[in-house]
DNA sequence: CAATTTATGTGAAAGGAGTCACAAAATTGA
DNA sequence: TCAATTTTGTGACTCCTTTCACATAAATTG
């Protein structure tokens, strides 16, 4: 197949996948086709096979996919076959339960330093919830941490006045990648990319298909 | 303007908009243009009247939309006019923090009840961190306490495994909107939403973007 | 080994969503 | 009062995404 741009869509859609395929692997399911996958997937057999088709052939005609093969290629795609370096600013209510989030780890992402504007008080958050804590970091020393532990991805879980100022700090240390939960709009540069979680711009979506 | 169909995206755009309004109001902003308003949500101004125009004609030509009066025509369009009473079910890490998120509440969004498989467990969990702290019930009363205090939205911050059972006990007590934090596609009968929030998938899509 | 079955990969069609460009309406100022 | 200015509301166009439908290829069976 030549090259076409790939749709937003379909990445997350290959995230989903991949999460049904750990699932099926988990349960020693071998082959699977696309009108399974689809199924568990809540899409259509079609938009499965095309997602595909934009990196490959991963299939055998009269067959299906090798769950395993398949999963491995789909990580690949992904970028979920290495190990992701994360910082998370923040420590607060969310920051901490974020903190001690065992299935981050499981799928390859490592929160590996962690910051705060005020240190000393957020630490017990820290260390009372986890065997093993992560170092909580003052916000100023961002840049030199990020550099020495070759930080990707930074965690935006500070109040919303501070995400804008926060980010600026994160591009300044080079780090990439950004997860914002403030809700609040974020603008980075050309290079840097910032992808948001916002809960309420979801519950609000709720409470208009309800009250439609 | 004729019928047509809302797209999601709109809605999710609209729930932009608000925010954006309501700073503008606090800021004292009497009115604002769509262009002016396109920028701050970072969307293209035609978007922002073709949104609106799903609706209504909010707007005066030569003049632009007056903050306030959009604002609430906004909140009414999604239902946020009014608060909406909410159930946690699952009162670890997330839910915990969840609870303390003083945010919903100024969004008109109210935690009403919480839910656990071992109450006595969670409960410090609630108190510790709130002056008011919600009331948190074995699970087996949810029937019961969500018909008793008219709950509307379901909150699963269960581990993924119990998240199906309990999106059937929430459909049993007849709560119409349920917000999934567990990492599965929980499936619920017509007349029924779920809205996922996957924080992997979107770490997933960061990490595409920055593997290519 | 040929016929049958099964399920992929993909071109073509349909369906949605976003952008452009401009007529229409309100305001301002001379 | 009327021309100039501003900015909305919207039809038409473009672009993107999903679905359909079927040729193609692998496997199986008699
Ligand atoms: N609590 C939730 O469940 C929840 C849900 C959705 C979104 N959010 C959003 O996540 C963010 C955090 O919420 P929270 O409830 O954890 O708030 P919080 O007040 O509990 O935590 C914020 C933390 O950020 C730290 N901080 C403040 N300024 C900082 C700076 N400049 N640099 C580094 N650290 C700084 C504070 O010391 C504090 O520890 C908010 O933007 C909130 O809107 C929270
Ligand atoms: N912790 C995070 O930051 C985070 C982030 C994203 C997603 N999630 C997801 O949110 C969910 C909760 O994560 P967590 O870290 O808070 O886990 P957790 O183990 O801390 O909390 C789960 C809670 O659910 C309760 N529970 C278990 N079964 C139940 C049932 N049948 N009915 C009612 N309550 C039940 C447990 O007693 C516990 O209190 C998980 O699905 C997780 O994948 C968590």
């Amino acid at each position: 197949m030549k090259y076409q741009k790939i749709p937003e869509a379909t990445i997350r859609r290959l995230s989903r996948y991949s999460r049904c395929l750990e699932e099926m692997n988990e349960n020693g399911e071998k082959v699977v086709s696309s009108a399974q996958l689809a199924k568990k997937c809540i899409v259509n057999a079609a938009q499965v096979r095309k997602d595909l088709a934009y990196f490959g052939e991963f299939g055998i005609r009269g067959v299906g996919y090798y769950v395993k093969d398949l999963h491995n290629n789909i990580k690949k795609i992904l970028g979920s076959d290495k190990e992701w370096r994360m910082a998370l600013i923040g420590v607060g209510n969310l920051g901490s339960s974020l903190l001690s989030y065992k299935d981050f780890l499981k799928q390859n992402y490592k929160i590996v330093a962690a910051f705060d504007i005020d240190p000393p008080k957020v630490i017990g958050r820290v260390s009372e919830k986890l065997g093993k804590p992560v170092e909580v970091f003052h916000i100023n020393r961002i840049k030199e941490v990020a550099k020495e532990r070759r930080i990707e991805i930074g965690l935006i879980t500070t109040p919303p006045s501070e995400a804008q100022g926060v980010a600026n700090m994160l591009v300044e240390a080079e780090v990439r990648g950004i997860l914002n939960f403030a809700p609040v709009q974020v603008t980075v540069p050309e290079g840097f990319v910032v992808k948001d979680v916002f809960f309420t711009t979801v519950l609000d979506n709720l409470a208009y298909l309800l009250s439609n």
